[in-house]
RNA sequence: GCCCGUGUAGCUCAGUGGUAGAGCACACCCUUGGUAAGGGUGAGGUCACGAGUUCAAAUCUCGUCACGGGCUCCA
């Protein structure tokens, strides 16, 4: 850690401090509770009985330069428990109470001058003279849970930004700026990619020829992969009888996350005769496991699906593509005896950490997403859980990789190793997923034969190296800023006739391509060279050839492309080549 | 689902109680132009939807829906 990421987070946390007490000024019967810094800034979060509003953070944050100009010292003080709580109990506030309880000693309290005081273990900056109130910005208001629990009061959350120099501040919105020209949002419509109709409803993405030649650039490559690696491929509905998702226990556990239950007819009785909308793909691969006596000369048997699932998220929940209600999991489920399940796990990592290369996709995080002995949404014996979660950690030990444990972030029926990637604007997403699974063979009864002859139960892997293709294709988006590589843009290559007397020659060229696979458009629009040019340039398509007289002439195409520029002209010939061989080998461009 | 915002032409936005605007995109015409915007003309909107206040609502109020930022939840 630097010094100055140090002093930063001093600036941070100290303003929380000045904003809690502004807004103390201003709402006496605002109840304090907890206020750290974040990467950018602070926040605070309050009980308030009226929400604030936007007027109402101008006023606070008028208040708060008031207060860092009077010059407040910050005192830290060190108290006994008692002494905190009798001052805390004659102050009122409750939530502060609660986090005493929660905290050990050195009990610290800080004063900001002698005006106003909060529990805090520090550190914080000598003196608000310290603060530049040009370096601070108070950016929205947030419901947030009191511990971050919904069945807990609703508390207001102010969030702020704090910098030592206005100049810092300035930069920071500017960055800001430029995370939100790569939003897959807004690149996706540009783009032409995917979009968002009212009468289809929200969550549920409508893709566009691009955006589905992209969607089936990607399957493809993962499909080929997979081929390589023994992988089998099937295909299952979109709806079951409801007594699928019992057996799993999704009906039981999952129930909330699922579209209500349909009746088959009018005089069907629902819940014994119901379907519904699959929420995961298991149950499905599941049957077709069963449908025959395995050996465990089948095993491991690895049966694999882009299947399109259905979950009922709330509707604050949705956005974009990295939240949806419909989406694409690349799917798949290993039968495996318990002797192979060290060996094929780590197979299945190795698959998803060289997709991820192919991808480019470097910034990402493992997490071991174990369960919450304490909560009851799990299925499956403890045992069994123990089993689970032990063989996923002997996997990244042997493999030696960095993770982190997330507790009571595993699936319903088992724990997982996540992969966790951020978006332009920094939020963290999962993509990819591998989990093992020793509940839902047990649910199901799922045998093999094994050596000598008796019955065996196979372990399950559940794994998804995209995750989804939508969330992949928005961190996609985002991470490329919609520049995609030769071999995932969804138009290769543009050629643009000089005039329109070129056209024929732009057909003709576009008709060789065409004939082995590479993903072209004539620009037919009439246009100017230089306009036809802005054209290509903003709808971020790679390669450009510009086609006149002298082309024709020479049979050549004048190659200009996104990355280098004009590279001058090319035999058609030669153009094709290159073409292949950069889209077959997936590099960035010609 | 909860809190705060935002919904005006396909897109980006201006307008503010009194006859709906611009740029880009689109169509047509002129221009035949060589590496990031040639010129002209035109079409396009029940101002998200529904109530209410008012002589009069895109504008004010309430509700609904959608979107955005958070919280919770998640691929």
């Amino acid at each position: 850690k630097t010094s100055e990421s140090d002093r930063l987070k001093r600036i941070r946390h100290t303003t929380s401090h000045v904003m809690a007490m502004a807004v103390q000024r201003l709402f006496p019967k605002a109840q304090v509770t907890i206020g750290p810094w974040t990467e950018t800034g602070f926040y605070y979060d309050f009980d308030v009985p009226d929400p604030f509003t936007e007027a109402d953070l101008k006023a606070i944050k008028k208040e708060m330069d008031k207060i860092i100009r009077k010059g407040l010292s910050m005192e830290r003080e060190e108290v006994s428990r008692e002494e905190a709580r009798r001052r805390i109990t004659d102050l009122g506030e409750p939530y502060k109470l609660e986090i005493l309880d929660s905290i050990q000693e050195p009990i610290t309290l800080y004063h900001l001058g002698d005006q106003w005081w909060d529990l805090c273990a520090g550190p914080h900056v000598d003196n608000t003279t310290e603060l530049d109130p040009k370096a601070i910005a108070l950016e929205t208001v947030a419901g947030a849970y009191w511990r971050g629990d919904e069945t807990k009061a609703q508390l207001q959350r102010i969030y702020g930004t704090a910098w030592e120099t206005p100049e810092q501040l300035a930069e920071y919105k500017r960055r800001k700026e430029e995370a939100l020209k790569r939003d897959h949002r807004r690149l996706g419509r540009e783009l032409g990619l995917f979009l968002f109709a009212d009468p289809v409803g929200p969550g549920l993405p409508l893709w566009t020829p691009k955006g589905t030649i992209l969607r089936g650039t990607l399957e493809d490559f993962l499909k080929q992969e997979q081929i390589k690696r023994g992988y089998l491929p099937v295909v299952s509905p979109h709806i079951a009888r409801v007594d699928l998702f019992k057996t799993s226990g999704h009906w039981q556990k999952y129930q909330e996350d699922m579209f209500p239950m349909m009746a088959e007819n009018e005089t069907a009785k629902l819940e014994e005769q119901g379907f519904v909308l699959k929420p995961m793909n298991c149950p499905f691969h599941i049957q077709i496991y069963k449908n025959e006596l395995r050996s465990y000369r089948d095993l491991p048997m690895r049966l694999a699906e882009f299947g399109t699932v259905y979950r009922y998220e709330q509707s604050g929940e949705l956005g974009g593509l990295t939240r949806v209600r419909g989406f694409t999991v690349d799917d798949s489920h290993l039968f495996v005896t318990p002797q192979q399940l060290d060996e094929e796990f780590i197979s299945v990592v190795d698959l998803i950490l060289s997709v991820f290369q192919s991808l480019n996709l470097k910034n990402f995080r493992a997490r071991l997403s174990f369960r919450d002995p304490a909560a009851d949404k799990y299925i499956g014996s403890p045992e069994a859980w123990d089993k689970a979660e032990a063989a996923i950690r002997r996997a990244v030990e042997t493999l030696g990789m960095e993770y982190f444990e997330g507790i009571g972030e595993a699936a319903f029926y088992g724990p997982k190793l996540d992969f966790i990637f951020r978006d332009a604007l920094e939020r963290e997403w999962q993509l990819g997923t591998v989990q093992v699974d020793y509940n839902l063979p047990e649910r199901f009864d799922l045998e093999y034969v094994a050596e000598d002859g008796s019955r065996q139960r196979p372990v399950m892997i559940h794994r998804a190296p995209f995750g989804s293709l939508e969330r992949l294709i928005g961190i996609l988006i985002e991470e490329y800023a919609g520049d995609f590589p030769l071999w995932l843009a969804p138009v290769q290559v543009r050629l643009l006739p000089v005039t329109e007397e070129f056209l024929p020659f732009a057909d003709a060229t576009a008709q060789q391509m065409r004939a082995i696979g590479i993903r072209v458009e004539v620009d037919k629009g009439g246009d100017r060279l230089g306009k036809m040019i802005r054209n290509a340039e903003k709808a971020k398509i790679p390669i450009m050839a510009v086609i006149g007289a002298k082309e024709v002439e020479a049979q050549a195409l004048s190659i200009r492309t996104r990355g280098a520029g004009d590279l001058g002209s090319l035999a058609v010939g030669e153009v094709l080549e290159k073409l292949a061989k950069a889209i077959e080998q997936r590099s960035q461009g010609l």
